[in-house]
This record gives structure tokens, sequence and C-alpha cells, in this order.
DNA sequence: GCGTTTACGATAGTATTACTATCTAAATGA
DNA sequence: TCATTTAGATAGTAATACTATCGTAAACGC
């Protein structure tokens, strides 16, 4: 299986880190460390010691952890954007294309053989304790005139688009289809540590109910 | 009209503002501030000068800025209940408990001459801007050990319960009703901010408009 | 094969943040 | 009146999020 990589929003980085061994590096250990400590312990001096090099050098990289993390969840989009291509290019119905997307969205998520130096797993659970950190911020405006949220935008729009077909009348599309990206990690955090605010249990079939939740959640709406 | 008062959990303080002047003071002050600036940007010392107090003193009342926001937006959620039970009070079926709740939960909000020393339509925008980061960290186990969300917690499951009591049957109450919660924020920051993920535009009838999306979500999900 | 760019490590320094500690004066209250 | 509470004043600290400069080794162009 050849390897493949994501092209992303040039303002993400100062230097691509897909295209060096130290860049590399950055991406890989950096997905570790935040998983493990968070984004707000999580910062470049520590991420340097473990890599055995220096601030200075990531900062030649990213220009702050905030557009590392905006990288990091920028590629998860796309990496889950090729997984719906994938899996929904087969099918022309368009209620099938969403029904698999919202499948996608919400399945347990593995290791991906096809890209090197990430891992999918630990990516999955950043964007689910992270995700909105990246737009809660004074500088959104001007972070989304830079497009260094086009990845969010290119799923969205793709599934709203799905929807429109379904139904052309409907007209909370994108409302829905956010919502519904948003609550798929929401409610898997609130699973983990605010149970009293959902459904779902921390049991092997959480994302079996989180799928048919949402998949109600969307179709019911939808329908005219 | 009387002044009324909400009786906060205690572990989010370490003096309780509300009774002395200083007290309403740090309150009426900081929601402006981070308003203004945001939560990041907002410190205790910024706050200290800006009502001629010192930084020592704030902490007396607050063990830190996080525990500030969670008292801040419990507050939110305190009033929000409060305005939910005084219109839903004289209702019986629980439809329309619940269609009058969504219009509380979306309504532009207003000066609320109840509560002195708390501006409303303030503190209503930094729930849209920081809500998320009150549960967002690696201390949310803690934090809710000792019940620093009850307010969310409270309003969510009074609702879920009018839920259960329309259709019995319907298995995700609490999720539904937290994503609404939740949604209700949230697109109205992306209207302000990433409107490319959301129908809801910056016009006058937004809210209308949410409250459509929501309403229509949540009966058409509940739909036996 | 020689000069030049590039990459990166090494080191130092800065303003700000999020506290903690201690001391004193004034107001309160029994 | 004396003890306690409340808060202002001041000082200090470790950590954070950078910025700046320097030296060197490898790679790259011609």
């Amino acid at each position: 299986m050849p390897t493949l990589s994501f092209k992303l929003n040039a303002h993400l980085y100062l230097r691509d880190p897909q295209h060096t061994v130290l860049g590399q590096n950055i991406i890989q250990v950096s997905v570790q460390m935040i998983d493990r400590l968070g984004f707000e312990q999580f910062t470049f001096k520590k991420l340097a010691e473990e890599i055995n090099s220096t601030e200075a050098s990531i900062y030649r990289y990213f220009e702050n952890k905030h557009r590392l993390l905006l990288y990091l969840i920028g590629w998860y989009w796309n990496w889950l954007e090729y997984r719906i291509d994938l899996f929904t290019n087969s099918l022309t119905d368009p209620r099938e294309k969403l029904k698999t997307s919202i499948r996608i969205i919400v399945e347990e998520k593995k290791y991906d053989q096809a890209f090197d130096f990430i891992d999918e797993v630990a990516l999955h659970r950043i964007v689910v304790a992270e995700l909105d950190k990246t737009y809660l911020t004074k500088q959104v405006d001007s972070d989304n005139k830079e497009g260094l949220f086009g990845g969010f935008k290119s799923l969205c729009k793709k599934i709203a688009e799905w929807i429109n077909q379904i139904n052309p009348n409907y007209p909370s599309a994108y409302s829905l289809i956010s919502t519904v990206l948003i609550t798929s990690k929401q409610q898997i955090f609130f699973a983990d540590h605010l149970p009293s605010l959902t459904n779902i249990g921390k049991d092997d079939n959480r994302y079996l109910k989180l799928e048919q939740f949402l998949e109600s959640l969307v179709f019911k709406s939808i329908q005219p």
C-alpha cells in the first residue's frame, strides 16, 4: 500500500513538516504528547526535549502551538474526508452517501497504514478534547481569512450538498451537518467525563448508539 | 420588583461574591472584561486594576480564573432554568413545556432587572464564546466531582424528563437536549465568525431561524 | 570543488501569567 | 474594648510563549 499525504493550507506552517525528518518528528510526537498532556500543558519546550531538538527549531516549523493544533486537526478533517470519499465513491444514492458519511464520522478510529507517522487513534482523541479550541479564540476571524479552517468547511460542504440533493427544501443543511460533526465528538467526551449529559455509555457499543442517535437525528430532520 | 439571587455550589468560590461590595464588583466587571477581552486575555491583574483593588484580594474570592468562569456560566444556567420555570409553570402539556424551553434557550437575551450587577447580555456572549472551555480541561473529572457543572446538568435533566414524558421510548433524551443547549450557542458563534458552517445569518431574524432549526430537530427526532 | 544557501542546534533573554506569601490598616462585632 | 474579619500593599516565583543571535555542518548550484 502506498504512503499518502495531504496538501494542507500553507498558512498553517512556516516550513512543511511532512518534508523533513525533524518535521515528521514534530508531528508524530506532538500527537502523542497533546493526547497525553492535553493542549494546555503541552509546550514546545517539552516537545523539544522529547525529540532531542530545541524550541527554536520547532518555531521554524510552526509560528506557535495554536497553529500546530490547527494543522493536526486540519489533517484530521482531510483524513475523514478522504475516508468518506473512499467509501461513498461507489454509491450513487445521496441517502446512502449520507448514511455512510455518518458511519465514518462516528466509527471507532483505527490506525491507518496509508499514512506514516500519524497515530490516528490518538489524533481522534485530540479532536474530541481540543477541537473547539481551534476556533474559540479572539483571532478566529483572521485565522479564518487565512483559510485555516478549510478542512472542516470542505467536509461540511460536501455532506450538506448531499442533504440538499435528498431534500432541496430543507433549509438548514449546513447547520445540521456542522452540528453532527461537532456533536459526534462532544457526546464521546460527555460519555467519558460528564455522563449525565448523554445517553451514550462507556461500553463497547457506544459507537453504535452514537451512530443511531445521529442517523435518526439527521434523517428525521431532513424528511420532507 | 424584588432583587433575586441564586445559591451556587459553594465549591465555585472561596468567599461568596454576592455578599460583599468587592465581590459584586468582581462579578460585574469580570463579565464586562471577559466579554471584551476574551477569557484568555482576561487576567486577575487587569481586573484588579479596573476595580481599583489588588490581585491578592480577588484570589480571596476565587481560587483561579477558571473557577470564576465556572461561576459565571453556572450563574447563567441557573438564570436560564429560572426563566424556563417562570414560563412553563402555567403549562401542563410537556410538548408545550419543551417548545417554550427551546424558545427561551434560543431567544435574544435582554437585561434582567431582577438581578442586580449582572449584565445578562454580555454574559450570554461569554457563554457563546467560552462555554466549552469550562469542561474541555484535564481537571474536568475532579471539577465534576465537586459539582461545578450542576447548573448545566440540572437544566438538562429537567428538559430531558419532559422529552421522556412525550415519548418514553425515545432513547437519547439527554444526548438530544445537551446537543440542543450547546448547539444553540455554537450556531450563533458560527453565524458571526464561520458563516459557511451554518444557515443562520447575521440578520435580525437569526434567533427565529435558530429556534425553527432546533425545534424541528427536537420534535422530529422524538416523534414515535 | 568551491562558494553559498539552508537547516538546525546552542544559548540567552524578555514580558507576561498565574499564582503564593506576608504584613498592615481599617472596619466590624460581641 | 478587644478580637476578628476584610482587604489593600508589596514582593517574590516558576513557568510560559516567545524572540534574537551565533556557529556549524551538510546540501546544492554551477
